[in-house]
Formats: C-alpha cells, structure tokens, sequence
RNA sequence: GGGCAAUUAGCUCAGUUGGUUAGAGCAUCUGCCUUACAAGCAGAGGGUCUGCGGUUCGAGUCCGUAAUUGCCCACCA
C-alpha cells in the first residue's frame, strides 16, 4: 500500500540498475524505426552543474517519449577528453606534488591524464545515474578514443590534401600561462582599467615629434613603423619619413595606412606586426619586418635590451619610469578598454606572432548557408530565431586555428624534416623524421562527435542507421564553439547535415538573474537538490518551467511546489489504487455522463500532449497535464467517482486515465510513474518505459456530455462562490431546480433541499440550465450589498460591450460564424444572469 | 559600432497560426481537519500586457517608433 506522503528516495531507489540491467536503455531492434541522439559530452574533469541536468533532462524526455512510442532509440553517451581544462588541472595536481610537466615528459604526463579521466569520468557515470538517464552505456565514447583518434587523423590528412588545412604564420591569441594558442572563442574580454601612454617618437634629424597614443607602450621594440592616415592634414608631410623609436633609437618610417584612424587618439598609430592582428596587415600591407619581443611565458626576449627576462607588467613598469626621466613620455590619459583574457587560465591574452595550423572556412561556411537555405536539408532550429545565432557566425568567421601546445589531445599528423612537412596517417618512411609536438582543438574532435561516435569513417551498419541523428540538444552559448563546426564538419565530410533538429535551451542564473559562479558563491548543486526533492522533481521543474530558449531562474520554491505536484499525483493514484484494486478487465458499456466527460477531456489532453512534445513544448505539455490533473481530474473527476465507486465502468474509466497520465508525464518524472505503474491492478508491461506511449481514440471523445458536464460544473462553481462569499453556513435551505446527483452530492445538498420558498433571505444562483435559492437567517450586510451591486455593474458593462460587438456590421459579416454564434449565446446568458441577479 | 532578444499580477514565468472577461506557481485575504492529499480543500482580491502611432470588424499577439534591460559578435592602436 502507498504512504499517504511521496517519498522520493525510496521511490527512486533501485529503479535505475533494474532498468539499465534489463537492457531497457539499449538500442538495436531493428523492426522498428531509429531514432538517435548524441550527448553534448561533457568535459571529463567536471562535475554536472544544473546546465548540464536540465540538458540531459530534455534529452532524456525526448528519448523516453521516443522510446514509447516505439522507435528504436540510440542515445549515445560520452565525455570530451577537454585538452586545455584537462591538462591545466593535471598540470596543478603535479605541481602540487612538486612535478613539473615537461621534466615528467610526454609519455607520463599522458598516463597521469588518463588516470585523471577515469578518475572523473566514474563521477559523471554517477551522476547520468542519478539524473535517471537512459543512455546507452554499451555505445559509450571518448573524444580521445582510439576510434575517434582514427577518425579526426582521417579529416585532418584530407583537409590537408584538399587545401582546407594550412599552416602558417599568424597573430594568433596566446595564453602564456598555458603556453598555447588559444581560438577566438576561446578568449573572454574584459573591460579594464588601462591608459592611453603618448610618447614621443622624434622625427629623424629634426626635433619634432609625433605624439604617438598606445595602450601597451612594452610593445614598442617589435615596432616596425608608425602609421598616419593618407588623408590626415596633420601628418601627410611626415609620411615616407623616418622616426626613431624611443629608448631604442632605431629608425623606422612613417607609412600611410587606412588602419590609422585621424578621429582616435592622435591619429598616429605605432605599428607591431608581431604582437597585434591590425599591426600584422598593416606589415603584410608594407613589407614590414616582424620583430617578436617576447618569450612563450610572455616574459622580454633580446629584443627589449635592457629588460630582457623581465615579465610584461615588469616591463611596462621599467619602461615608462624610463621614459619618462629622458623625457620621451608626454601624459598618460587613463581609459578603460576591453582586453582578451584566457578562458580557461584566466590570464591576460597575448597577440603573438607564431606558426599554427588553421581550418580555411570560406567554403565550409558557404556550403552550410547553402544548406541553411533549403527546407529539407537544413539543421531545424528550435526555437528558430537561433537559427540566425548560427547563420550570422558562418557569415562572419575567421580561419580556425586548431594546433595547440598541449600534449592531452589529438597529436597533430604532421611532420617534419628540415623545410619538408609531410602530413599522412602514418609516420612518414626514412629517418629524420620529427612529428608535430602539438595536439589539436578539443572542439576539432567534438565536432566529429555525431558520426565519429557510430564508427565513422569505416561504413558501419550504426552510421548508416543512426546518421544523420535525429536531434541534438544543447543551450545557445555553446552554438559557435560546437553546433557551428558540427554542422560545417558534417556537411563537407559526409555530405549531410549532423542532425534534423537542433534543440537549443537557456542556461540558469540565481534568483536575481545572475551567472551562477563560484566566485559569486549562488552555484547550486543538482545533486543538492536530488537529495531533497527527488530527481522527478527536479527534472520536471527544469524542463517545464520556461518557454525554449529562455534562461531560467532558479528559484528553489518552485521546486518545493513541484514536489507537491508529486505528491498531488501520488495520492490521486492512492485514491485510484485503493478503489481498483479487484479491477482484472475493462468495462465501458455503461459509462455515466461523467465517465464520457473525463474521458473526452482525457482524450483531448493526450492530443494537445503529443503535439507540443512534437515540437518540443515541454512548457506547454507541463502546464497542460497539470491543469488537467488539478482540476479535471483530481478536483472533479474524482470526487464524481467517490459516489460512482463501486461501478467496474467508473473504476475501469479511473484506470484509464490515470495509466494515460502516469505514460504522459513518464518522460518527466520517470521514477514515480514507474513505482505507480508497478502497482496498477492490469499492466501490459513490465516496466512503463517500454509501454506504449498512448494514441488518441476517437470512439472516446463525446462532445455533446462534455458539455453536459462542463455546465454542471459551472453551476456547482457559482454556487460555492455564492456561498462563500457570503459567509452562509452549511446548513441553509436550499430550493434547486434540479434533481441530478452529482450537483446534489458534490454541494452536499442532500439534507438541506426543500420545496417550499421560504419567507427569509435568499441569493439566487443561475448557470445553464440550473438553478438554486439559498435562504439564510443572516442579516445581508451594508458589504454583501455593495458585493452585489458590483456583481451587477459589471455584468451590465459586459453585455452593453457584447451588445455593440454584435451591432457592428463588419464584424458580424467577417468574423468566422462560430464565434459570431457564441458571443450571442454568451450575451443571451448574461442578460438571464443579470435578471436573475436583480431578482434577489 | 553590428546583431539578437526581452518588457504581461507584489515576485518568477506561460500565453500555438490575431478571436469570449489575458493564465499558473509563490505571496496576500476569507472559510474549511469534507477518510487520496492540511506540503491539502473550497473561494476571493490583484493586470489601461513599457509608452506612442499604424494595419484590422477585432492586437498581449502583426508593422513602425521611442524608452529601459539583457545577451552575443566585432573594435577599442
């Protein structure tokens, strides 16, 4: 028998190991038609947060109804190896032991990481677990799995050969601390209090100067020449002349260059090919040398002189002290500017001129707008205005550059001997050969992930059934690092897109909308929550409580009123239970106007139900069962049945609906609706999450008894409103009109009924085809008069609108007949409701 | 600078292709321990849907415009 309380953790207890052992989450029935997912694999080293529970939530609602509904469901879990995250993190474990990673060496550094990921990657199998995922553990990947390093081999040797790989020499965004560049992705501005530094670059043999305005004055030794607009005044008879660098002394020109702009700063720009992507066209632009002044570690090389060795800010520091004693620094104008940081280090970012390998994107990006353009073959975005996110990236993008210093990740398949490269899937014949030490993108590999994962590139029976997948699910800040390379990786690879549908959620803040960090301390963890509200709980509030797309607010009371809705459906179905208990068939051949009713607003609940899961409306199906639970169900049918419940109809019709309710929100709240499926008296499964997901009958919808129904309801509704807002007690007499049960037991009427007007106060309630008198000893008060006259001023407000509505012409002439109809029946009620009012 | 959103009840949010009197949860007020549920039940109050203009018989919904807020991208020598 059921508690009378939900008890979340000994309903969830156990469910998840009997499902994964009978072999439930597994796919492959091949009589039936695929359905695939990949997971968005998360970073190996981390623990899920809430982003990642309400993603795997959505997906697993997606994969269950699937599931349900008879397709062969793959979902495919697995976890990204993170280059950068992953070596930063064990990088600091070794250092905290006193190791440091290049005298521990390739080979056991890379042990040390492996034994990281299995370390992490066991927390998140737990964690899926706990979620209540049906992931298909057997088709498991790694991002750095042998079959996925075959694979990503694959794609660079042929992008090489096809000329979309190429290496070259580039500004590219360095992350000193990690050593290694880093994609534009990669990098997060922040605005920071900085100066404008004017120095005096002397122009040769004269002593004028030009007032040059620079952010990042420990530049100045890599500058190669200092830039004016060809059509500044100010400065055109400079232009071809020499100037000499401060400190330094070494001449350089003055160039004209488009770049420098006459309205910011000065107008003179000093021009660092080597440390800035602007300064590196304007050298492309001149012929300008490219000197770098700085280490990898962002400490002065040779070129800066004197201050070789010392750290950038060290420099700056020396270097303007400097200047200024030989009086070549003019003023310092204090600004705020927005400047690169790390992603991952945190550090500040350095412009830095190195040799990488980058991924050409004109015609990769060309194809996916193509793509994008054509109804059949695009990605479906959901909600479609990210569609746009994606489009707008592809028309904007930049080479990727993909080499990383790093050792955890993919090695690069180049080599080289001298000036030769070789790029193959093999080591190069002969001796001399030295391979690439660098790894790639971790996002090179997870852009791969959807075919990669079936076994890509051998023809495998997986690829060919479960690719393209039908659906990917993901939030929207992830769509330029992954969704955009999936979607070009795929379409130039295997000549389709990655999925059909790209199902895009917000991400969660606090409850004043914030970012929920750790530096703010309002992170929440899902696990936290599993353990006071119950997975189920958690689950539906994630899934349902916003419209797609949007962020979400987490706000823990919402979970406190999820759990009650839990608990609202427990003891529904302890009601039902307890009442069916001897139920062993099904019979419908006397249902009472009741049981059509229920069964209509059943029928049409599963109906909206399924076309909003279509579409992914988890919001809308939410808000839907639960109304239908709360008031159709529970507050009215149920009470109806308590007079009823001896009746095999009545009780097969509560079996009916709470079956169809409990498979409706089993996607949901998988491990409740398991626990109450397992109690109902006739099952057609051993386990809801392979029962089938129902179908809309039509046999059961009966329109005329709906209504029937609906207009008692909304006499039984006026009459408790009238009772309550007048204060009249239990017992008061009552002269009603009708005869029919349901009104007479529901309003408990049946010890209070007379036939005889009695000569005392009265209220007269009308709805439909019903009416009452109430008589009450009670004095009306000077409030209930008041109460009353307000009742009447705004009935009559209604009808004089609904009046002119039905007076104007156009109206009645356009507007759709139906509509036309009811509003006359809707004023033909009012004007009886308004009498009847009077009356009292 | 470019782009994308949002603005609805005290708070957090819904509101399908325009169509009765705009809905939930929490909070507030009134009355109830009515044997599925008091973490409950029966009711109530609370909104000129950010402002202005337009299209339409009809606008929270479509168009234009202004304000405010948020996010993304680029740039900031």
């Amino acid at each position: 028998m059921l508690e009378t309380k939900y008890d979340a953790k000994s309903v969830e207890e156990n469910k998840y190991d009997y499902w994964k052992e009978s072999g439930y989450f597994k796919c492959g029935n091949k009589s039936k038609n695929p359905y695939s997912i990949v997971i968005p694999p998360p970073n190996v080293t981390g623990k899920l947060h809430l982003g990642h529970a309400m993603n795997v939530s959505i997906q697993d609602i997606i994969i269950r109804y699937k599931r349900m509904q008879g397709f062969d469901t793959l979902w495919l879990p697995g976890m990204d190896h993170a280059a950068i995250a992953t070596e930063a993190k064990v990088v600091k474990r070794l250092k905290d032991q006193g190791i440091d990673k290049y005298e521990y060496g390739r080979e056991k550094f890379l042990s040390a990481c492996w034994d990281w990921t299995h370390e992490f990657g066991g927390n998140i199998r737990d964690q899926w677990a706990k979620m209540g995922i049906s992931v298909d553990y057997s088709r498991e990947r790694f991002t750095l799995d042998e079959g996925l390093n075959k694979a990503v081999t694959k794609v660079f040797v042929d992008y090489y050969n096809e000329g979309i790989i190429y290496r070259g020499e580039r500004i590219i965004n360095w992350d000193p601390e990690a050593q290694t560049a880093l994609s534009n992705e990669e990098v997060l501005y922040k605005e920071i209090e900085g100066a404008f530094y004017h120095l005096k670059y002397y122009i040769e043999g004269t002593d004028e100067y030009l007032d040059v305005a620079t952010t990042r004055p420990e530049t100045l030794f890599g500058d190669t020449a200092v830039a004016v607009n060809p059509e500044d005044e100010r400065y055109k008879k400079y232009i071809g002349k020499n100037v000499s660098l401060p400190i330094v002394g070494k001449l350089i020109p003055v160039v004209a260059d488009l770049h420098a702009d006459p309205e910011f700063g000065t107008g003179v720009v000093k021009i660092t090919p080597a440390h800035d992507p602007n300064d590196f066209e304007v050298g492309n632009r001149h012929n300008l040398e490219r000197v770098v002044v700085m280490n990898p570690d962002a400490t002065m090389n040779e070129d800066a002189g004197k201050y070789v060795g010392m750290t950038r800010e060290e420099c700056r520091e020396a270097l303007l002290k400097d200047l200024e004693e030989q009086g070549l620094l003019i003023k310092v104008e204090p600004m705020t500017h927005s400047v690169g940081h790390s992603e991952r280090t945190g550090v500040m970012v350095e412009p830095y001129l190195s040799k990488q390998w980058f991924v050409k994107m004109g015609t990769l990006a060309e194809r996916v707008l193509k793509t994008q353009e054509n109804n059949e073959e695009k990605v479906n975005f959901v909600p479609e205005k990210f569609e746009k996110t994606l489009t707008h990236w592809m028309e904007n993008c930049y080479d990727w550059c993909i080499s990383r210093q790093l050792w955890w990740g993919h090695r690069i398949p180049a080599w080289y001997k001298g000036e030769e490269v070789y790029v193959g899937e093999t080591a190069p014949e002969g001796d001399g050969w030295i391979q690439d030490e660098d790894v790639l993108d971790t996002w090179f590999s997870s852009a791969l992930w959807p075919f990669s994962t079936l076994g890509w590139p051998e023809k495998t029976e997986d690829m060919e059934r479960y690719f393209p997948n039908d659906c990917l699910v993901t939030a929207y800040d992830i769509i330029f690092f992954w969704v955009a390379r999936m979607v070009f990786q795929a379409e130039h690879i295997t000549g389709t897109r990655p999925f059909k549908d790209c199902v895009i959620h917000g991400l969660i803040r606090d409850k004043q909308g914030r970012k929920m960090s750790k530096s703010l301390g309002n992170g929440v963890d899902p696990m936290d929550m599993i353990e006071k509200y119950g997975v189920d709980a958690l689950r539906y509030y994630l899934a349902t409580d916003v419209a797609p797309g949007t962020d979400l607010r987490f706000d823990e009371e919402k979970l406190t009123s999820t759990w009650n809705y839990i608990n609202k459906i427990w003891n529904a179905s302890r009601f039902v239970l307890l009442n069916i208990e001897d139920l062993d068939s099904i019979k419908l051949d006397d249902l009472t106007d009741e049981d059509k009713w229920i069964l209509t607003k059943y029928e049409k609940i599963l109906d909206s139900t399924i076309k909003h899961m279509d579409k992914y409306e988890f919001n809308l199906v939410g808000m839907e069962t639960y109304n239908f639970i709360y008031d159709d169900f529970c507050s009215h049918y149920i009470e109806f049945a308590k007079f009823n419940s001896s009746s095999p109809t009545t009780k097969s019709v509560l079996y009916i609906v709470l079956s169809g309710i409990l498979k409706m929100l089993h996607p949901f709240m998988p491990f409740v609706t398991e626990e109450i499926y397992g109690m109902l008296p006739i099952k057609t499964h051993e386990s809801i999450m392979i029962s089938d997901y129902p179908k809309v009958d039509e046999t059961k919808i009966f329109e005329e008894e709906e209504r029937v129904v609906d207009n008692k309801i909304e006499f039984i509704k006026s009459f408790r409103n009238v009772k309550n807002e007048n204060n009249i007690s239990k017992d008061a007499k009552v002269m009603i009109s009708t005869d029919d049960e349901i009104i007479i037991k529901m309003l408990k009427l049946q010890d209070v009924m007379i036939t005889e007007p009695m000569d005392i106060h009265s209220y007269n309630v009308k709805a439909n085809e019903y009416e009452a008198t109430i008589y009450f000893e009670k004095q009306v008060t000077e409030e209930e008069l008041k109460l009353k006259e307000k009742q009447i001023k705004d009935l009559e407000a209604s009808i004089a609108r609904r009046k002119n509505l039905l007076a104007n012409e156009s109206y009645v002439a356009k507007a759709p007949e139906a509509l036309v109809q009811k509003e006359r029946e809707t004023l033909a009620k009012e004007e009886e409701l308004l009498n009847s009012l009077k009356d009292r």
